[in-house]
DNA sequence: CTGTTAGCGCATTCAT
DNA sequence: ATGAATGCGCTAACAG
């Protein structure tokens, strides 16, 4: 039942030309008269050829895929990190290949080796992994970009975000709203991101002079509520929250709504990231933007300038600084509905 | 710079034994000898030796990767599909190579078309692909499954979500509350799944004797919520809603509390899909629920077996049935705030 | 148990 | 402008 695919050399039979022939037409090399291209198109067509991926990568020594290491986090903002990597690939004419859901170093090691000799490069997003693992799971000779926390430390190109930076301007934010006593959820331990903004937030509220308050979390949505209702029962209560990321600002919101407090009025929340639905919740979340797809397309882009360049490119460190989006969560001034219905009429 | 990776030659050298041996340790076929083993590994270990998986498919016939074909919508539901199909791609060692963003039929088939050769089989969700464009774009060789709305009627296997009588259970609960005015915000036109629902609609609500309204959408939050809008502005206002989606359903929620109506109060609002955070928000959305992860993990699995099966597969359609779940956006014994703290004390 | 060898499908010299 | 021949790295069949 399943044929055999039909080769270049079927093609050429059929077309009654050399392989050789066939090569130049299907790839555009040398010149090949038109009587000759008309044929082999037609044999292609109806044979339904398509070449063999991996003979062709045998010879010219490219696989025209690249991969993408992913964290066990995934939810809206690796959805749409793979989107824009994933838009930017077509254009390129490049294949993705994904492996996510990673929640150690070793697993994510795993994956990396998997994956050489199958891709031309790949992109990294592993929170766990540092300097060390990574020279272990890879060889020079891949050209790879990483898009880790800490890796402004480590010998390899990389896009980072200003996570340090970025909780200290949110951190800023809130206090500039009259706050002062400002909560922190933090991030799973062990995670880099996660500790750059919790150390940007502590930076901050030294810089205040005020005491940090800080609840663990592991960026998830529950662990956002777990805090947000540990936070409403506290005896001096803070009067603002910094969650290390939008998912457990969620968490926290709903928290905090169940215990019967008012955002902002009583507590005011700012999340991380500005995934879709930060706009989308009430009171809508203030938060510090990262333009996700795009980052996610420059991550593309790059690596491939990567491979071009054959390792002889410099190894430089990209710095994604994220803005803040003030929104209703923390707003001051009390009242209403600002800027939801524009935002939503605009297409979400 | 780029130093040539290493071949099995260059092991075997290091070994000082035949390729043969390299070949048989790394695959552990046949029997090998304990010493050459050792001496196998350790070379393969120093020269940081990985196979060229182009020259093994070459032979093997086998490239150990499917590809997944997905829409242009992304967001929560494909991003949990794929996490799904992710973890079950891991356990089977095979690799995944997806390609999203597909917002028509021709664009889907030329990215069918890119991954043949490069995959062992394909799983493909295309919502506007038709019997006539699927066929066209693959050959019969290839294993497929199908995920799209219409699959029932093609001559491939198929996973489908019973959409139909998913919506024809929803319009009944929402009827069951004793709402009457039942509107439908339909997904996309030349969506089958959205057509499908709204059929479903359509037909529970002749069934019950009820005149349908509906509202157009495209699966989006946006219009979701322009949709909303409309409806809280209608001179013979719905008492309830069913969105074609969990986001325009997040889109109606917002939009009816910007109206000033209150939900479940003066109109009940059901979704469909049970995304992650359909949970999350308040009133806590009532929803037609789809193991989402699950149905991803399966489609994999019974690619899978398809491609083992080498063609000799019966042609099945298997069909996941979504379930009700009902939660305070439609409960119409009013009150408050059921549930909602041990969904999220569990762990979001 | 181990080595030798053919050939997978293709791009690419080198001839013509 | 076209064809014949070579070899990419690997597995498998065959020898020994």
């Amino acid at each position: 039942m399943v044929l055999r695919p039909a080769t270049i050399k079927d093609v050429a039979a059929r077309a009654g030309v050399s392989v050789a022939s066939v090569s130049r037409v299907l790839n555009a090399q040398g010149v090949v008269g038109e009587d000759v291209r008309a044929r082999v198109m037609e044999a292609v067509e109806t044979l339904s050829y398509v070449p063999h991926s991996g003979a062709r990568s045998l010879i010219t020594r490219k696989t025209d895929t690249v991969g993408v290491i992913l964290p066990d986090l995934f939810g809206e903002f690796f959805s749409e990190l793979i989107r824009g990597m994933d838009l930017a690939a077509r254009e390129k004419r490049l294949h993705l290949i994904v492996s996510s859901s990673h929640d150690d170093a070793e697993e994510a090691s795993f994956a990396i080796k998997s994956m050489r000799g199958r891709v031309d490069g790949l992109i990294i997003l592993s929170p766990h992994l540092d300097a060390a693992a990574l020279a272990a799971s890879m060889p020079r000779s891949l050209p790879v970009l990483l898009m880790n926390g800490g890796a402004r430390d480590v010998d390899r190109p990389s896009i980072t975000v200003d996570n340090h930076g970025g909780a200290e301007v949110m951190t800023r934010h809130l206090l500039a709203q009259g706050r002062r006593r400002v909560a922190h959820v933090a991030g799973p331990v062990g995670n880099l991101e996660a500790e750059a903004r919790r150390a940007g937030y502590l930076a901050a509220m030294a810089e205040a002079g005020i005491e940090p308050v800080v609840l663990d979390g592991d960026f998830d949505q529950a662990s956002g509520f777990r805090a947000g209702a540990a936070i409403a029962a506290m005896d001096i209560r803070p009067d603002a929250v910094f969650a290390g990321n939008d998912m457990m600002a969620l968490g926290v919101l709903l928290a905090l709504q169940e215990a019967g407090l008012r955002c902002p009025e009583d507590v005011a929340v700012g999340g991380f990231d500005d995934v879709p639905i930060a706009s989308l919740v009430r009171p809508a979340l203030t938060t510090m933007r990262i333009d996700i797809a795009e980052t996610g397309r420059r991550a593309l882009e790059r690596l491939v300038s990567l491979i071009d360049a054959a390792g002889e490119a410099p190894i430089n460190h990209e710095i994604v600084r994220p803005t803040l989006v003030a929104r209703q969560s923390s707003n001051s001034s009390n009242s209403g509905n600002s800027g939801s219905k524009s935002a939503l009429a605009q297409g979400g």
